[in-house]
DNA sequence: ATCGGACATATTGTTGACAATATTGGCGCT
DNA sequence: AGCGCCAATATTGTCAACAATATGTCCGAT
């Protein structure tokens, strides 16, 4: 067997692949994904990447015209999106209270390492690499909860959204407000107090 | 070449079938879909079966194992059911709202047409028809917003609470109260009082 | 010159065969 | 007899070729 991994779902891969450079805004919404291009980009069947593309049109990354391909979504009007922030909030809320009582060191070396990252991001203006982290960050606290159905309900939400975490990068003068804002959300963490922790959570949202 | 239909994705015919088994109880939760059984039923290849399998396991109608293959989902614990009812009045009410203004005859008759055929079924004690139907009337009201999100967002909220649609039945002595609920709500629709139709709507949700 | 229709091309949809992996039953060992 | 290992089987994962459909272009008629 190859010996270089256990090749857990290599659609899976693709799809996340497609879908942070999707979110860090690398794809101009509208533009299509072939699904010939991206096999020999890829380096394999078309079978795998079908499955992507259609994972991704599920979540919303990308809408499927059937029998015309798929085209990078454009974002949702606006009261749609406004629609769907508190329905975010409720989750992330909802998945920081079931685990709350049972974080441990190991949980916040995870968050200190994304956080890491973030900094050095935030430091050097990588536009793409800030949104990146900053949904992968509130990911992790969807994904600790270890409720595939939050998970699945939580991408489909995000992937909606995905323009907000492109621009919300704009209003701040400096960068590194974001860096600061995700360090404060950790501290909290830290000292235990949930209901505090909530609150900075919901408010982090926009 | 068969003229019956033009064929717009047989794969969502496939799981628009499988969807509404699982709905109307007809598959034991936990039990196995197999790929080639169900591509010898369908008659076809399992390539449309595995979309339509991969698309119902994002709804969460069913988990997808890798290399292992995918089984009627178990219903969520109580708590996410919980969590997800709220989030489907919301989607739901907000749909109502955002046409309610545009209703004209031909709305009323489709919702009549379900009506009918959901007397039959409570009628006649036909657990199976009347809880497809339940899904299709409400299904019915977020389709009307012509907002694909809302939509997508709403099968994945739904396929979670299936087992609240088998079970609500079960709390009515009599099966024709579900059909006056129903009927009920089309009624307050159609006095064009908005504030009334979004309490009654609500309300009828669990 | 512009509009409509038919042809050529490109892309998706589908199928069957092949490879990789998990499950199941039997065998030997302790 | 019970436990662990190993082969046989069944099932999913992947691929390349074929069919069906949409897109774009060219030509001719008005």
């Amino acid at each position: 067997m190859d010996a270089t991994k256990p090749d857990q779902g290599q659609s899976e891969q693709i799809a996340n692949r497609l879908r942070t450079d999707i979110i860090a805004g690398r794809m101009e919404e509208g533009s299509p994904l072939r699904e010939i291009a991206l096999a020999k980009q890829f380096k394999v069947g078309r079978g795998p990447i079908r499955e992507a593309l259609q994972r991704l049109s599920h979540e919303g990354m990308v809408v499927a015209k059937p029998n015309c391909g798929v085209r990078v979504a454009t974002s949702p009007p606006n009261s749609i999106q406004e629609l769907i922030v508190p329905l975010r909030r409720t989750l992330e809320t909802f998945a920081l209270r079931s685990f709350f009582q049972d974080l441990n060191a190991n949980d916040f070396d995870q968050w200190h390492s994304i956080l890491k990252r973030m900094r050095i991001a935030c430091e050097t203006s990588d536009y793409a690499s800030t949104v990146e982290l900053d949904i992968e960050f509130h990911q992790s606290i969807v994904e600790r909860a270890a409720q595939n159905d939050l998970l699945s309900i939580w991408l489909t939400l995000v992937s909606r959204l995905r323009n907000q975490f492109q621009n919300g990068h704009r209003k701040y003068d400096d960068p590194m407000k974001i860096y600061y804002e995700h360090v404060s959300i950790i501290t909290i963490f830290q000292t235990g107090d949930l209901e505090q922790s909530l609150q900075t959570l919901e408010w982090s949202i926009t």
